[in-house]
DNA sequence: GACTGTGAACACGTTCACAGCG
DNA sequence: CGCTGTGAACGTGTTCACAGTC
């Protein structure tokens, strides 16, 4: 679990067909130049610059092209990136070529949301089953889904193949759900409950965890308070400013 | 925005009351504590060590400790962390001594669930009024509170201090909401829509998308079958490894 | 003896600035 | 000339390892 790749040791020449084995902070970003990308797509665009293409995904140019040329990329000097070539490379490196199931154990408030978005299709995922341990809420359908019983999951997980569990649940049964989602081969997990879970090496782990994002924004708020408060230069900066344009900074500061 | 702290410079002796211009990878990392500190507290722990409070929030001790550090810390050598004081260290620093206004826009699919969600009220925050640019929509009561229509944001928010915006429309609305909340004066924003927001500076914006969580999963899916392919060595960890235990790793070698 | 607080080393990520190519 | 690709400089974040304290 340890090591981190010396600079030219593996893969010598060759094609290999892919896994360039990219920094996290560029994987973290590449969906969003995806999302961008399929943007400029539809309003007709057939290449972009590296700024064009920043903006669109808010971060700068020179991040943007870093990343890029991570994944040996396409660009063209003088021109810019062939929009669709792009879009290509970048869902090949994300596996996205294929779509992916997700299997979503707990239907309560937020569970049912998600059972219901819509950006999971549009953006390659299909949520295939769906689970509650809540004897009340199974049999009920949601968006053309039979909600089921959490036991039966290594049944359904037997007849089609989950890449990716997701658990709305509360915390004090989430880790018993990974434990199952393990059980059942289920290696990424993407978890909404206020939890940390443990899991086996080789299982990779995401949480969003909504009460936190407002927490960190609760620094924020709390420091620019301050600061207004003692200093005489500034204080002006927080009175309305309609309109609102400019600022590509904000974004990139803070979005870790 | 950029110095770091002359370690006798400024605000001399006295006690400045609080703005340590922690780094933001701290910062973010305070919730998850605070969470961790609140279940100790919950099962009668009046102490914790840095190695307790760590494995309680998935980091390492020294993580642990040198965030602590950060905010002129308040443990005891030989002892650990008294876990009283450390809450409302913690909850002083992120600004949560105070409730905190956030007002929701959009109640669709996920609205709805972000309106029901009672982990708000539980950490530090009220929704205080709910909208909705669909007149359909407006006058529904979740939660009791009522949808009012978006145009009346302004109004309400002369009544009420938000403190904190939330967005959760469709991404083509997202924008035009981002500026009217901007116009009213709120400084924080949390946006749900899929897209760029831009704002002046000054504002902060914190997203959340969760096609793009699946997507990094997705990435790292596509990785590891990509290696089990290929070397004989590995193959052996995905089969099922149940009662998960172990791997402290996994969720900070990625979650960000 | 046990545990915190922290300097120093290291790894990772970002930005700069320009060489190289179309 | 415009724009990409990238080495080198910089900054931030993490880890190590130990001195300092209870």
């Amino acid at each position: 679990m340890s090591q981190h790749r010396h600079p030219g040791a593996p893969g010598r020449a060759g094609a290999v067909p892919t896994l360039p084995d990219l920094p996290e902070a560029t994987v973290a970003r590449l969906p969003e130049y995806l999302r961008a990308l399929h943007n400029l797509a539809d309003s007709g665009h057939e290449t972009v610059s590296s700024e064009g293409l920043a903006n669109a995904a808010g971060v700068n140019s020179a991040k943007l092209r870093k990343d890029l040329s991570h994944l040996g990329s396409y660009g063209t000097r003088g021109v810019g990136y062939d929009v669709a070539l792009l879009i290509e490379q970048i869902e090949s490196v994300l596996g996205l070529t294929q779509c992916r199931s997700v299997a979503l154990v707990g239907v309560g408030n937020l569970g049912h949301a998600l059972a219901g978005y819509d950006g999971f299709a549009t953006r390659g995922f299909r949520i295939a089953a769906l689970f509650d341990a809540d004897p009340a809420r199974v049999g009920e359908e949601i968006n053309g889904l039979v909600v089921r019983h959490v036991d039966e999951l290594s049944r359904v997980a037997a007849e089609q193949l989950i890449s990716i569990g997701v658990i709305a649940t509360p915390a004090r049964a989430a880790q018993a759900v990974a434990d199952q989602l393990v059980a059942v081969g289920v290696t990424s997990i993407l978890n909404f409950a206020p939890c940390v879970l443990s899991v086996p090496e080789g299982v990779d782990v995401r949480k969003v965890d909504l009460a936190i994002e407002l927490q960190i924004l609760s620094f924020h708020e709390h420091r620019k308070a301050s600061l207004t408060a003692l200093p005489g230069t500034a204080g002006s900066a927080l009175t309305a400013l309609p309109g609102g344009l400019a600022a590509t900074d904000t974004q990139e500061a803070i979005g870790t």
